[in-house]
DNA sequence: CACCACAATCTATCACTGATAACTTATCAC
DNA sequence: GTGATAAGTTATCAGTGATAGATTGTGGTG
């Protein structure tokens, strides 16, 4: 074992750690627009101003830049849910507040939503099915998150349901359905989008509050 | 203009309009198995028996063949419901029992369901968002369908809200939550389907109705 | 300074994709 | 038979994700 001066020579134009993050700006732009599949390496190699084949010095595979982006989408989710739930009583007008706040993190960030969760498993089916990929494991705790949430309208008493975990994730099932459709389908004749919002959080919460 | 007497010579082997049939049946299975951007024209073509630049002459763009089983998952789906419809008098637990029509349709036919609902825009945004591609009036269809079951719920006087297309618009986004969910991310740990099922059923049902 | 090690990046290339063009083959009407 | 035509083929295109190997530039060392 030899002993190794600490290296890090060449630090020019991409400025190290710098670059990783211009590609993933590139590639969240480029993935939110056009989706995943549509976009080539030589567009995302193109935004971030290096050839294709530097984006290999990064990230393994094309899907790793969509999977770390996954992983810091629901890294945001779970700090906005985290830091809603601050100084917050379990009151049904809350409740609808905690609702809205996973919507409008799906609305406010399409592009990461997509990534996150709207993204067909790969020619191998691996991807966020693989069951300890890191985009599941930030999926996994997002979810430990919205079910601490749901956890306290239980204690509260104010859930129709026993079980913590069923009303969580049916109603995590019932916002997802209306971020993704919203999102994926935007050309569908849809009622205004605030009154639909407002109405699908107002049935959930009738739906799973006492 | 001349009088073409009618012609249909060739029909050994594919026997016309059956080739197109053994091409969706492969398409769809594919689609399904592994998603629709992860199968290649040329595996579609090997299970159906054919080469691969013989699909053009019956398709003109994969996207096609997507957009035709999206199409017919559309057809059955209106199928489904109407026939839940007849001799159905608005009760809460036939409502229920019409939610789990849509469920079931989503759990039996999976390759369909992501065919029709789950799948990207593609590179230029065409596809289901085309105002008027046949997708797109498929689903216009299937959604008035679900209308006017709700509507009866409504003029019965049974919707927690005023109206008809709002509280349907939110409960088939409840609905598809679960439903693509389930489909999209099988590895995630779901509690027992059944239960859950149920409970959003229930949940759904206790929002929209009085 | 000269020199080198090495990281970063590039050019060239691979196998594969969706799609098209041009050719071949088999069936029918006559 | 014979021509017309539908159906299917082989050959090929540009573009994709990914890899191999050459090239460049920087910093540390003598």
């Amino acid at each position: 074992m030899k002993t190794p001066t600490t290296r890090s020579p060449r630090k020019a134009k991409g400025q190290g750690s710098e670059r990783r993050e211009e590609i993933l700006d590139a590639a969240l732009a480029l993935f939110g627009e056009k989706g995943v599949h549509a976009v080539s390496t030589r567009q995302i190699a193109e935004q971030a101003g290096i050839s294709q084949p530097a984006l290999y010095a990064y990230f393994a595979t094309k899907d790793d830049m969509a999977a770390e982006l996954c992983v810091r989408a629901f890294a945001i989710l779970v700090e906005r849910m985290c830091a809603a739930r601050t100084n917050h009583v379990p009151t049904p007008a809350n409740f609808e507040r905690a609702m809205r706040v996973y919507i409008d993190f799906g609305m406010e960030h399409p592009n990461a939503y997509r990534v996150a969760f709207m993204i067909e498993k790969g020619p191998n089916g691996e991807f966020l099915d693989k069951t300890n990929s890191r985009p599941m494991i930030a999926g996994k705790e997002a979810f430990a998150m919205f079910c601490e949430i749901v956890g306290e309208y239980h204690v509260a008493g104010l859930t129709a349901l026993d079980d913590v975990v069923v009303t969580a994730q049916a109603l995590w099932a019932g916002l997802h359905g209306l971020v993704s459709l919203l999102i994926a389908r935007p050309e569908f004749p849809w009622v205004e989008r605030e009154t639909l919002i407002a109405a699908h959080i107002a049935m959930l919460r009738r739906g799973a509050l006492k």
